[in-house]
DNA sequence: TCAAAAGTGTTAGTTTTACACCCATGA
DNA sequence: TCATGGGTGTAAAACTAACACTTTTGA
């Protein structure tokens, strides 16, 4: 190839994770390596010449933080000359959601420190790794209103006032009850068990249910209009 | 910087025209110089080290085929190892819209020829091009149940059959006519002329509108639902 | 028996859908 | 005067939004 160009490719990662008590947490790993050396950053990093950029974000992931990850889709590609003070560096951002319940978190030889931060209380991050995480937010934020949300996020059974929860954090602002119910039975994507929830706190156990996948990703492909 | 990596970067543009007699249109050049050579491909090339990918595609489409347009949105990025013959390269493809009676295609030194194909009737495409334009198409076909689609594709003014007509060869289906009035003139992004469509055909000449940018855009930005 | 959270229906208002006749123009 | 396409309203059906009391449990 004759092209002169001195361009580098990278992938980072934006995964999201929820935790009904906590809100919506974003995965930061802390840098071993200069520039931004200790400063909290995405995961991710360089392309390898013979993978696909998926399994460049996926292995990045893993030796980064110890998480596997099974939804991942491409966000945007960050591209402008000096957002890394080591040359031009074009970043190809994914976003992934995972229940971080299942995971013990792992940083490796990679990374110093791997944490769940609140999206609303970050810490100064690397590069321009803020402005990602905000195309990121906003993408979740409008994922919900025309795809089903929450197979990835929630536990495999879970109440239906969980999956209240995070449309209500996704919206920012409380939603009616009977309503919600209403509206996410009537999309047919849950199947109700005959468990209740196992005390945590005070009040009537709830029942719990789970998703029918095959309906819900049904939905997730041809789209829907989610309104409440 | 000491990472080896040996992967180029390249833009491509999918640029969509509509007519309301033809439909919708992509701008496809003839390649000048190898791999596939003489076959028909999107405009795109190389991005140079001090330029943004923005700047890239721009600098591209203008000299490729002589098209200057205002609306771009990145659309995806494709980098399978083996999309092109040539070795690793990566591919930011654009999303673009435009009126193609606004313009004379001028393909210039880089291309033997630019011209607008129907989507419906694509020719055999270099490299994994027919891939881009089809995630191109689904981005199109999604776009306007989010956002009010039509200005950079019609007419600064023009009959509301054309817009309905647009949103039919979207939808893939008819549409009522009053039902169709009714939701956009309550949108509120139309400004009616007192002015008359010149005769082009038979029947009772049409009243022409434009829209309200002020309001067209702020829909652009917030969202909105709009299902028929 | 109290506090906490879950379960559950009805009504009014709004939105959506289906549908057909008359009008202005050029041929 | 005919053929073509444009302009326009209404009624039934579906959906959305607002709203509160009862049940189950643990403390």
């Amino acid at each position: 190839m004759s092209i002169k160009q001195n361009i580098k490719l990278t992938v980072d990662a934006v995964v999201f994770g929820y935790k009904p008590k906590e809100g919506i947490e974003v995965l930061l790993i802390k840098r071993t390596i200069p520039p931004f050396l200790h400063s909290w950053a995405l995961p991710g990093g360089f392309v390898l010449d013979d993978e696909s950029l998926e399994e460049a974000v996926t292995r990045e992931l893993e030796t980064e933080s110890g998480v596997r990850i099974n939804y991942l889709e491409q966000l945007y590609t960050f591209g402008k000359a000096g957002r890394d003070p080591r040359g031009r560096i074009v970043s190809v951002a994914y976003f992934g959601l995972v229940n971080p319940t299942n995971f013990k978190l792992a940083a490796s030889s990679d990374a110093e420190d791997a944490e769940w931060f609140n999206i609303k209380d970050l810490p100064p991050l690397a590069f321009d790794h803020a402005t990602i995480i905000d195309v990121a937010v906003q993408r979740l934020r409008n994922k919900f209103r025309y795809e089903p949300v929450g197979f990835e996020l929630l536990d495999k059974k879970f109440p239906i006032a969980d999956l209240e929860k995070l449309y209500e954090t996704l919206l920012d602002r409380p939603i009616d009850r009977r309503n919600f119910q209403k509206k996410i039975k009537h999309l047919g994507i849950l199947i109700a068990h005959n468990e209740q929830q196992k005390q945590v706190s005070q009040g009537r156990p709830a029942k719990l249910f789970s998703f029918d996948e095959a309906r819900y990703f049904k939905l997730q492909k041809e789209g829907m209009a989610f309104e409440i």
